[in-house]
RNA sequence: GGGGAGGUUCCCGAGUGGUCAAAGGGGGCAGACUGUAAAUCUGUUGCUUCGGCUUCGAAGGUUCAAAUCCUUCUCUCCCCA
């Protein structure tokens, strides 16, 4: 078998595929070009977008070609798959700037120096189109009876689905064609909801190019307790340091479930798939190594070495016992002016001002249901008030350290 | 265009004049137990200067009193054309 292929058949990036055989071929005859779209429908990708990015990686460190395609044009309408509510449509100036702040995230693991990567925007051949023509050639081929019977349709037929929404399979289909034209591109990957559209594409281009094109999906990531993948209560996960830190970034690594720690590394890490396997089939304690490694070696490729490092000391210090005496400085952190403290601050007021709290209320009730702790130790008097003996001195910095429950903390540091 | 059914707090969903900040479930948060896991159990879940204040699609109105009644508007779904 092809060396990349049998490379995402290892990192469990394989589903199914329109034509293995065809592909083996072709990826061992040389490089080919392989296009992945993603949709710029916010400021910041999530998690939840990496899988098929992660995937083009491990196909670029085999030689290909990757083209990562903005859905410039596409965002404008919404992909009915798997939705089951009509996306919000958005302007055409946020998607110009959410798909320059796309690239620099794909950058950090997906190489677009001379050679490289091509990030490409479908709006260049969606926009100019002409109705009538886009009819004739290209609406012609599909078939509404045949595009009914797909899972997605159907579902989307019970709740509603407009016009545009309908007509997304051939905008997605008409991607891949000029990509066939344009770039001679013969491979589109994507998550397994995409096998419709991928498979629609592929047609288009055998009918109106006689081309053979290929398709391949990956099997939709899943958490083990059924949540979606990178959402959390307080929403995505985001790559964006300014959206989710760099420390909750890491930890939503740390805090994954036994059950996926295995998968996850082999998806989301770069480390050798034997590696992988070792550590994922930690038991009990000892699988907390393996989580702390997903969790490290993710937020590198994401955030950096550096960061990595610090988002790890900060979490071991704050979850070792006695907690407070190693580097904190991935801990999410604010000054505070040393007047405030000596005039006194009360407890809740504080939990509010650091972000632990959204509102007094529940500052309160953190606080009188035991969760609330300063520099280690538990205060459970709502009428507490924080003045500057709670400061502690450390390597020159004045700090107060404020614990939520077991996992959240917050650095104060005294100005 | 005609007819019908609906929009309730993070989500689902009860509630048809005061006893409603609004049942129940889910989710979240906190506590116990643990391994920063899962499961389980318990508490909690609009805001607050703790006097109150603002919520039930929007705006008006009736009433001592409205999520509940009336009017208009708006959005969603279904049937017919």
């Amino acid at each position: 078998m092809n060396d990349a292929l049998a490379t995402l058949k290892e990192r469990g990036f394989f589903k199914q595929c329109t034509d293995e055989e065809m592909l083996n071929k072709k990826m061992d005859e040389g490089p080919i070009r392989i296009y992945v779209g993603v949709d710029p429908t916010g400021p910041s990708m999530h998690i939840g977008h990496m899988v098929p990015l992660f995937a083009m990686h491990h196909l670029q460190e085999a030689g290909h070609l990757p083209i990562i395609l903005v859905g410039g044009g596409t965002a404008r309408i919404g992909d009915p798959s798997g939705k089951s509510d009509m996306r919000k449509m958005q302007t055409v100036d946020e998607i110009k700037v959410n798909a320059e702040k796309l690239k620099a995230q794909i950058s950090r693991f997906i190489s677009f120096e001379s050679g490289g990567a091509k990030l490409v925007d479908n709006a260049d051949w969606l926009a100019p189109l002409n109705y009538i023509e886009f009819l004739r050639d290209i609406g012609r081929h599909f078939s509404v009876n045949r595009m009914l019977t797909f899972e997605a349709y159907k579902m989307r037929l019970e709740k509603g689905l407009s016009f545009i929404e309908f007509n997304y399979q051939l905008l997605q289909s008409y991607d891949f064609l000029e990509l066939y034209r344009r770039e001679d591109c013969v491979l589109q990957i994507g998550g397994d909801d995409q096998w419709g559209n991928i498979v629609a594409g592929m047609e288009l281009i055998r009918r109106v190019e006689s081309g053979e094109a290929m398709g391949l999906t990956f099997p939709l990531v899943t958490r083990s307790d059924g949540k979606k993948m990178g959402k959390t209560e307080k929403g995505a996960v985001f790559l964006d340091p300014n959206m989710t830190s760099v420390y909750d970034f890491f930890q939503y690594w740390r805090n994954v479930a036994d059950a996926d720690v295995e998968k996850f590394l082999l998806m989301y890490t770069f480390l050798p798939v034997d590696e992988c396997k070792r550590l994922g089939a930690l038991k009990d304690q000892a699988i907390n190594e393996a989580k702390e490694i997903l969790a490290y070696e993710q937020t590198k490729i994401i955030h950096g070495k550096e960061e990595a490092d610090k988002a790890r000391e900060a979490a071991r210090a704050a979850f070792s016992a006695g907690g407070a005496t190693q580097d904190k400085s991935g801990m999410p952190a604010a000054d505070i002016a040393a007047s405030e403290l000596e005039a006194g601050i009360n407890i809740m007021d504080l939990f509010v001002k650091s972000g632990l709290c959204s509102s007094k209320s529940e500052a309160r009730r953190l606080v009188s249901q035991n969760g609330a702790a300063v520099n280690g130790d538990k205060v459970s008097d709502v009428d507490a008030v924080i003045g500057t003996s709670f400061v502690v001195e450390e390597d020159g910095e004045k700090e107060v350290i404020l614990k939520a429950g077991k996992k959240r903390f917050f650095r104060f540091v005294v100005k």
